[in-house]
DNA sequence: CGCCTGACATACAGTTTGTATGCAAATGCA
DNA sequence: TGCATTTGCATACAAACTGTATGTCAGGCG
């Protein structure tokens, strides 16, 4: 074990110092808002001066982006994990959908991703973003849906975007206190009528929550 | 006829401000992003200066309130124009679809209200402000489809608010530049395949557009 | 072992937001 | 109708924040 305030590679110090930066500022982004949150704030937590965070981030806003990666890839982790390949193509899809609610439910999370995110780096940007984590998740989901002949042939690209939109708002109604079987019902509706034949009666699902 | 720059009453003065004021800061806040708007140029363009601004609104979230709120009004009234209540239900929907996504083409439209707008005033503010103007057109059009047992019935609140985010989305997607009529035919299939019994084949559809 | 690059800290300049102050015109009132 | 008060707005000011420029010290390397 070597001393801690004493040598050390630039490597590990780079690193150590990204990652002290970028939790600070996940903690700030995610209590309050990114416009709320300024870097000498972020750097007093990071127990760095502003100075090392003009030295790798390009400036606030790449800060931001990157904490927005690092949070997108965790909740895309948890879709994955609670949907393994082993399940039906809709029980995959139901799984993962809950996951998704459950995941956002993480205090700021919400206003992380599905508020700050999109206006302060683009609704382009958000899409490159969530292509690679939580959008994956869905789309490989109804594609195999699509393959097995459980649901009907649409755009994937759209609609995988639309319904990762109701997802999302989905997860604000819930956060803002609407209540959250309802919002489920919905989208598994959503989901299930793309079907071209309705598994069971559809009327009285069982609410398997 | 009353020379311009004499005698005027206070309210007439309060109102041209305000107006002013508005028009020039829709201007920017379309032009650029709210960030991205200074309240020195703000007032430039409106021909007054910040002590006008400060006097008429709270802060810069306050006049930027007031031009979302404006343009939801102009949005709504346009798709109200495009669906009058002599269309059956089905069609009001496809009709105030089609109106909704051609009035989201209004340069900047899209990221005043959909990414700046929630970011900015938070979700609870635009919800609110979108029940009073585009959302309550879509919810009068699903309820009038449940009544016409045209439409499973399904929680009104959620499947609202979960419908009005595809919708915000497809605008979104249609901007960036993906093809439009995809769009449009998943928020079609979406609506449709809630009708417990499709009216037509429902496959080939015609491409009404 | 000397040089150069990388990782910072410090100092600074330019803007921005919101507030406090002041003044002139409009309005209400006796 | 004269006066007091309020309203509408301009100017001046204080605080904060972002991004940059500069300087310093340790690490990596020939």
């Amino acid at each position: 074990m070597q001393q801690d305030s004493g040598r050390r590679s630039n490597r590990d110090r780079t690193e150590a110092t990204r990652t002290d930066l970028i939790r600070a500022a996940r903690k700030l982004f995610t209590e309050k808002s990114y416009a709320e949150t300024g870097t000498p704030e972020i750097v007093v937590i990071a127990g760095v001066t502003r100075g090392a965070l003009y030295h790798h981030f390009a400036d606030k806003q790449a800060l931001f982006a990157a904490v927005v990666e690092q949070e997108a890839a965790t909740v895309a982790a948890e879709i994955d994990r609670a949907s393994p390949p082993t399940l039906s193509a809709r029980d995959a899809l139901i799984a993962g959908s809950d996951a998704y609610l459950a995941a956002m439910r993480a205090p700021g999370r919400t206003r992380l991703l599905l508020l700050d995110g999109p206006a302060v780096l683009g609704r382009a940007t958000m899409d490159e973003i969530d292509n690679r984590h939580s959008n994956r998740s869905l789309r490989e989901g109804l594609v195999a849906a699509m393959r097995a002949q459980a649901m009907k042939r649409l755009p994937i690209e759209a609609l995988t975007a639309l319904l990762a939109a109701a997802f999302d708002r989905a997860a604000l109604g819930i956060e803002a206190g609407a209540p959250a079987e309802e919002y489920r019902a919905v989208l598994l509706a959503l989901m299930d009528c793309l079907s071209p034949a309705p598994p069971p009666p559809s009327t009285r699902r069982a609410p398997s929550r």
